[in-house]
DNA sequence: GACAAATGATACAACAATGGTATCATTTGT
DNA sequence: ACAAATGATACCATTGTTGTATCATTTGTC
């Protein structure tokens, strides 16, 4: 039950270096290096940052990726929406029936309280956060 | 990331109804005709919550669970440490070496935080508050 | 004592999610 | 033309979740 899973851990460290770029294009094979991460899963989600938005791609001999977006405006809860397919700590275990007793429907009820807390706590957190540390 | 798993869902369920009973002893036949749960998967778990000491277990004819704890005794913070091996939001991604960036060592402190805010929140959940809804 | 109804213990299996590989096509600076 | 980069896609290994199956043991009742 991790918050943080290594795909969207990988991708925060990443931001934070392309970020530390200011605008200069950073390769995937620059990020493997410093990260030490392997390569082709480095690749393939920094390719989800792209078409999620988040990073700028050019292609070709000296290519590499970009922020399309301030650091201030990219969200830690933005990237585990991305990796995971939108962000909830609530989901009903049971999907077609309803609650069959009311007690648990008293407990979806606290558990959604407490996933709306720490969704808004990491949209707290952004990628300029993690920098100015 | 689901806080809530089916295991210990039904758990909870179950420890409910148990705590309904009164000290009558409740076998896993009538938990399951109530619940509507598979057998096989509900035996495994109660077992679990015997080992673990929330439930007396009564073998033989006429044999059945009952609490062992007052069900203000009862967290949903235990019964996911039961099921989990122990509750933490917050596991670092790398086990072996230090956080490689300072960046993330700021998020982990972060993480860390909602972590205990959530187990405190699930700390004051128990099986008495679900019943007394 | 025999029997049935219950739990105890344990091993196995199906499925999905996570973490990672491999390959080939395409783009682009030199 | 070539090399260095990303794009797209398919595959694979490991682990966790959600069960199933089996047999042994205990115990109330006849």
């Amino acid at each position: 039950m991790k918050l943080i899973t290594r795909d969207v851990d990988y991708a925060i460290r990443a931001l934070c270096l392309i970020a530390g770029g200011e605008d200069k294009l950073v390769s995937a094979g620059e990020l493997v290096s410093v990260l030490g991460i392997p390569r082709p899963f480095l690749r393939k989600n920094l390719q989800k940052l792209h078409k999620a938005g988040i990073l700028n791609a050019c292609q070709g001999h000296r290519g590499g990726f970009s922020l399309a977006l301030r650091p201030d405006k990219i969200r830690v809860v933005d990237i585990i929406s991305i990796f995971q397919g939108g962000f909830r700590l609530n989901e009903c275990v049971f999907k077609k029936q309803p609650c069959p007793r009311r007690a648990t429907c008293r407990l979806k009820k606290q558990i959604d309280a407490i996933g709306r807390y720490v969704a808004r706590k990491l949209a707290g957190i952004t990628i300029a956060y993690l920098l100015k540390g």
